[in-house]
DNA sequence: TCTTGACTCTCCCCCTGGCGGAGATTGTAG
DNA sequence: CTACAATCTCCGCCAGGGGGAGAGTCAAGA
């Protein structure tokens, strides 16, 4: 019989654990004094400690040893935690790419001055539709309208609070002119559709996103192109790939905003992991 | 300005996690009601909160985020998240390895009942006598025989509490007769040499161990040679190197369990990652 | 026999990054 | 005026122990 510190020695286990493993009714004393409260163990417990420390080396928590001595599930175990352990190393791995990336970006390649995201949309009820603008300058003109034909047509449909209003675009590549686009407009309940306004659904979608703080296009200072250029790189350099078309997401504009430094918008691209 | 409600389904956070940022100072709203207090947030902060969900994807804590929001030596801390996480990875690496070598091993394989431990040995003061065994059974009386030669020599000299008594293998290999062994055993304070006697300190040593309970050698059930086995076995298959002798350290044996198959032995290999 | 110092006990708080719930206000719509 | 939703603060919880306070125990030296 070996008094908690002679015992904490030869395990090489700290006081404290042994009081915590007691605690919790993973490693009783084989003895306690009734008058004294001290503990007292044998080699029995060293034994079985010494179980305990390696399955806690492995990473099997107190619960799941506690399993393990009873006796039961030694491989059902085992296979949880290796695949606990491979999702965990791939989660670790999926940091130090990214931290990397960040690494990579200098000083001078101003456009790498984005911080990306991952997030999980969820689902939303929109109304939408597609349409071939001009220009971008006719953003202006055409999206206003379609709310307002929205409006007129449902005068007690109201927009989702927050606010979620977004264009797709479908193309892959760019252009000035003749754009194809779907516009989205989040709202709170479906509807018939009428004349090229489509209700639907808008799926669940893990998006990457960096928000645009400024005007869409500038001289000098990041312009929202800057902010594809960004993504497209960041896609590609942390392994994922692009799963749908990019969405540009208006928060902050010139509805709201005089001062178009002060507008702000979100660019998304649908990604999923290779 | 927005109310918190609104603002976490803009930003994908929750209510909880937007208190808790504010409780602890890293993302404050830009204005609270002095009556109700009610929070109310604004796309400045939207825009800072993109940023720390973006460092929290790549594991930086609160207090590293709160550090990178002052503006300072943000490469400073990116690398030191990079270099955290490479441990990470491969501490988890390390674990998968093991399960692994647990899942590979069959029932039939009755040797591989062992649990490998990885400890990490403190130093110890030692007195030690390099001997040649004609054969194990002849330990039982060299053994004593120093013990005994330095209690006479030193009677005020203890050992340690608990004890610490090992025998190191000097040759590679396996052999029944000549056995080159050094005898070691822990003591409280250094001595002098005498006759073939040596003090020294015996340094801190990283091993992996198992116990092997019960008699040395027997018929049916596990020699103390299937400990040894299973070690380099473990030591091969996990992807560590031998970086010395092996010990047997003693800790149950005939001078205190009558019945052989109390007797409990660790087998320690000294070990390094590759 | 007394004292001193080393051990050990229990009890409580702390760490991370929030989550869950209770009870009390506040805001808004019918 | 009354529901009901939104929000507030306060408290406790998770894992795996670590740190320390204050009190009781044990063994050896004077």
């Amino acid at each position: 019989m070996f008094r908690i510190g002679e015992f904490s020695k030869m395990s090489l286990t700290t006081i404290k654990t042994l009081h915590y493993y007691d605690e919790v009714g993973l490693l009783k004393p084989a003895h306690i004094d009734p008058f004294t409260g001290y503990r007292f163990y044998t080699t029995e417990q060293l034994i079985l400690l010494h179980k305990i420390q390696s399955f806690r080396q492995i990473g099997l928590s107190i619960d799941e040893i506690r399993q393990l001595i009873s006796g039961i599930a030694a491989d059902f175990i085992m296979q949880k935690r290796k695949s606990e352990l491979l999702g965990e190393i791939s989660a670790k791995q999926e940091q130090l790419s990214r931290i990397e990336f960040i690494l990579s970006g200098k000083e001078e390649d101003y456009f790498m001055n984005y911080e990306a995201t991952i997030k999980d949309l969820p689902e939303y009820i929109v109304y939408s539709k597609r349409l071939v603008a001009p220009s971008y300058a006719d953003y202006l003109t055409i999206i206003p309208a379609i709310g307002q034909a929205v409006a007129a047509k449902y005068p007690d449909l109201k927009c989702t609070a927050p606010e979620y209003c977004c264009v797709v675009y479908l193309e892959p590549e760019y252009k000035e002119k003749d754009i194809h686009i779907e516009f989205f407009e989040a709202v709170e309940q479906m509807k018939e559709n009428f004349d090229d306004i489509v209700f639907k659904k808008l799926p669940q979608t893990t998006v990457v996103s960096v928000l645009h703080r400024g005007p869409y296009q500038q001289a000098k200072g990041p312009s929202l192109s800057d902010a594809y250029l960004f993504l497209a790189k960041w896609i590609e350099d942390n392994g994922y790939t692009i799963t749908g078309h990019p969405r540009e997401s208006y928060i902050d504009g010139i509805w709201n905003k005089d001062n178009a430094e002060d507008w702000l918008t979100e660019v998304q691209f649908p990604i999923s992991k290779i």
